[in-house]
DNA sequence: CTTTAAGCGAGACGGTACGTCAAGTCTTCGT
DNA sequence: ACGAAGACTTGACGTACCGTCTCGCTTAAAG
């Protein structure tokens, strides 16, 4: 340990180990859009990735780990910050959220397989409740937004708020299996956004 | 087919197929409940309930048949509709849900199981529909009431209103991680239930 | 139980017994040349009979002692007794023997088994030695006439000669994997056959 | 293939596999032994051993194979040659043939299991065809040796004369089950064993 | 000429073993 | 020294028969 390996921190990791890793989180990924995450086997990620089962092991526990590892590969680019008024802004975040879990988006693809592992693990339950939140916190920040702004009321829970959007659609997507269409969206925030304060 | 038939419908089931049956169902659900859907073993329901794995295997045709016709048993009893004011009667049966969600009612241990299950076979996913909107058509009931004593606005979509109220609780409970309490629960009524119509 | 019942024995047979009974045993003797013993089940006997397993568990207490019955089923006919000078005569059975053992006879065939189960089961062990002793005592006859008749010593072992001219046959057949071919019978004979007795 | 070949020709045998082989054919004969082949089972031979079933399974195809292998392991240590007249050394190897059927002696409790499977493949039979003539082998050559010190005919077929020396022995070990007792052998050697050629 | 008891088929039952597969660990070798 | 290769133990898979056991139905006999 010298000092600039402070400074370059992961310079000199053996350039193998990084090659193993991206090929094996690359076939992780293949493979979790073609057989999802119940008939994932490492065995196969071993075979399709060709770095030996040993090797996999060796870098992470288990199959969980390794998907989780994967999904945390394909971060979402936050989108910009639009402008225009605050329902605008969350019916167009929201209709997209509804997209993807009508569609077959392997992240959401891997939201049952989550949830499920949540309710077993603590630890896979905090990469849930990360996950949930990052995914959550783009609708808040709106919500936030939108009172800073003035458009919504200035006592308003916007946390609470921003479930109460989002439930619905996961909740029917999920439990209910009857997704919400996205041109549901707009009646849902009409019926659960605030009216602006009015002004005198 | 006469008329006697129809009382005597199912009189010459084999009570050893019933019985068998019964224990295999029973082993599943608490299973279920335990290890979730992905760590479910044929073989550990066997044990379980002192079935033969053979008379399983003769019964159903494996592990999602099997957990399908296991969640069909899951159904609850209808509680009495309550009188009072509709924000109040929303709020006990939103408490009680909350409650459940936090606790360890063996039903809603089985929930991540059964969305998990769901995701993979159309025939589960039904079964998901129909214990979905069978809990939530108590809250929609309240609020039909609501609209029907005019405590609530006429144009009302009670469906989504439900959902939008029963969502977080789950959603949070299930992918948040960070269950609604119950004393969160008027807050959140008080965010999402209309104000009755002003009357002149 | 009636004085006329010693006399007529079976006469009284229930004809379903004696059915269940034919049918049951030509099906076990078809499929031991199909399969062989090993290959033999219970549950294959039963569809091909048309005899339910449980009533073939009502007469037979298991597949060994099922085929045994099959085997008793088919006794030899005993041969006339052939006249001529004894050397032909124990020629000509120990090339039938010999052929039988080279060629595909089904009660041959099932020889191995019986060897096998004779070593754990002391009841098999009886039954093959009656079939042992059957087979044996035609060529013991033989010697015995030839005894009698003065074309043997008088004093001559013929059981154990009987084994002596049987043995190899059967041992190069079973364990040599090496049968004695017809041909080679007469040197046999020859090797241990004791001239007789110089008459003066 | 050169010279030094032959010395390391195995060297680098990965010593589990040879740790896992030896314990499993060990385990295979002794339960051959005490079961015999048609009850033989791999699961058995597998926790007896201590070696996991999919390993046995790794490495033979089936039981039969397995069988074929452990048979393999059977070979005897040949006795030096005694010196002595013809007749008694024979009745001394015949006698003490004779104890080993009458005995527990492993390889011998292991004879049906070898004939019963060789009568089902053909990899056994060979292997059964070589136990059988190195068993016989001793007694030939005992044969073989009167003929050459001339005290038994020039002409004799000693092939023949060991099988029909040794052929009542087994016969009636394991088809009459009524072995032949050591006292008995004397006269089973007076019986066959030709006298010498007179010398004038 | 009906009872009555047997023999029957159907097939569910608890079991054991099959041969396969993947999981996750551990050992050996080669670079 | 570390990764690749792959043998290892473990345990579940789903299947095939085992031998036992009700069940009604049919059928032969005995009253």
């Amino acid at each position: 340990m010298t000092v600039q390996d402070v400074s370059t921190t992961k310079v000199d990791i053996d350039p193998r180990v990084e090659r193993s890793r991206v090929q094996v989180l690359h076939a992780t990924l293949e493979l979790l859009g073609e057989v999802g995450y119940g008939d994932l086997t490492i065995e196969a990620v071993a075979a399709r990735s060709g770095v030996a089962k040993s090797t996999i092991y060796r870098h992470w526990k288990g199959k969980l780990e390794l998907v989780t590892d994967a999904f945390h590969e394909m971060k979402v680019a936050e989108p910009p910050p639009a402008p225009g008024p605050v329902a605008q802004r969350v019916t167009d975040l929201l209709m997209d959220i509804a997209r993807n879990v009508i569609g077959t988006d392997w992240r959401v693809n891997c939201l049952p397989a989550l949830i499920e592992a949540s309710a077993r693990c603590p630890e896979v339950a905090d990469v849930s409740r990360d996950l949930a939140e990052a995914g959550m916190s783009r609708v808040k920040a709106v919500l936030d937004d939108g009172v800073a702004v003035g458009e919504l009321p200035a006592e308003l829970d916007t946390m609470l708020l921003a479930d109460a959007l989002t439930g619905p659609i996961f909740l029917r997507g999920l439990f209910h299996r009857r997704p919400v269409q996205p041109d549901e969206v707009p009646g849902l925030v009409a019926l659960l956004l605030p009216s602006p304060p009015s002004s005198p």
